[in-house]
DNA sequence: TTAGGGTTACAG
DNA sequence: CTGTAACCCTAA
């Protein structure tokens, strides 16, 4: 539980786990380079990671590879004390079991899997078109195919996510956010799109007729690695932050789930959308949930 | 570059 | 002083 010298933050650990998640263990260079984790894990080398990674990994499963060195190195670190040392020699290890199981080199735990889970995740296609356009950087616009090709390459899809596109393609279209030449599609020059990634707080989409102040950035991504991030983020927030969050979360779902009642013409896709902030919502509650029952929180 | 042993800084 | 996590060193 110790708070040592350069302490990893829970967004860099969030980074870290997907990293290894998208890349595999091992793969430090690769994930130290993927765009995604470059930004947060800009400040770490690759050994860094590995490292982490191993404490992580210890922690997690109470009994990693490293813990037997550690039991090794602690009896030959034991300061030899002035008495009591008449038949030290060879007594010591009568119960150390080398049963000691090495069976699991992967310690992620639960975490990231209960948010993608084993049904539907979908992101906000609104911001992942935005951003897989606004990224292909095409100056005619791009085509569909394009932009599927990218965020399915970029973030994880489901198994309905072309008739999702094509219907956000639409709606986006219809609503002028988009603009549709010849079959390509650009940004509508009305909202400028900024790259920033970490605002402070999230928030799906700043709509109009949201019931909630929406002044910041209404430019969000839920990817798989961000919705970690955040809960991580919200395990060290202070009670009142994680209660605004946890608050702003169900709210945000509640107003999807509006939003998806009332639009009957693209409802499956704002179904989606307003079932993403769900699972968040739940996530963020389960989250404080266990924040405030235990205030001796599990280390990591 | 990575895996693993070893070392150091910090908290309890 | 002990335990832990970050940091360092080095063989492969």
């Amino acid at each position: 539980m110790g708070a040592p010298k350069q302490k990893w933050t829970s967004e860099e650990e969030s980074a870290l786990k997907a990293g290894v998640v998208k890349h595999g263990a091992g793969k430090w260079r690769t994930i130290l380079k993927d765009p995604e984790f470059s930004g947060i894990l800009s400040l770490r080398s690759n050994v860094d990671l590995k490292d982490k990674w191993r404490n992580m990994s210890v922690t997690a499963n109470g009994w990693g590879s490293r813990e037997k060195a550690r039991l090794a190195l602690k009896r030959s670190q034991q300061i030899p004390r002035p008495d009591d040392n008449h038949m030290a020699l060879s007594t010591v290890d009568g119960s150390l079991d080398e049963e000691i199981v090495d069976a699991k080199p992967l310690a992620i735990s639960n975490e990231t899997l209960q948010i993608t889970g084993p049904k539907r995740s979908i992101s906000r296609l609104d911001n992942l078109i935005m951003e897989a356009i606004t990224n292909l950087k095409e100056p005619s616009g791009s085509n569909k195919t394009a932009i599927a090709i990218y965020i399915e390459d970029q973030y994880w899809t489901l198994p309905n996510f072309k008739r999702l596109l094509s219907a956000k393609l639409k709606a986006l279209t219809a609503s002028g956010k988009l603009i549709k030449v010849k079959r390509k599609y650009r940004i509508a020059p009305v909202s400028a799109f900024s790259e920033g990634r970490s605002s402070g707080m999230l928030l799906l989409e700043g709509r109009p007729r949201d019931s909630l102040r929406v002044e910041k950035e209404d430019f969000r991504l839920l990817t798989k690695f961000q919705i970690d991030a955040e809960l991580a983020k919200m395990r060290t927030m202070t009670a009142q932050e994680a209660a605004a969050a946890a608050a702003q979360a169900v709210a945000e779902a509640e107003v999807a789930m509006a939003e998806a009642e009332e639009a009957a013409r693209e409802a499956e896709a704002a179904e989606a959308d307003a079932e993403a902030a769900q699972a968040f919502a739940e996530a963020a509650m389960m989250t404080l949930k266990s924040r405030n029952s235990s205030k001796l929180m599990v280390p990591g």
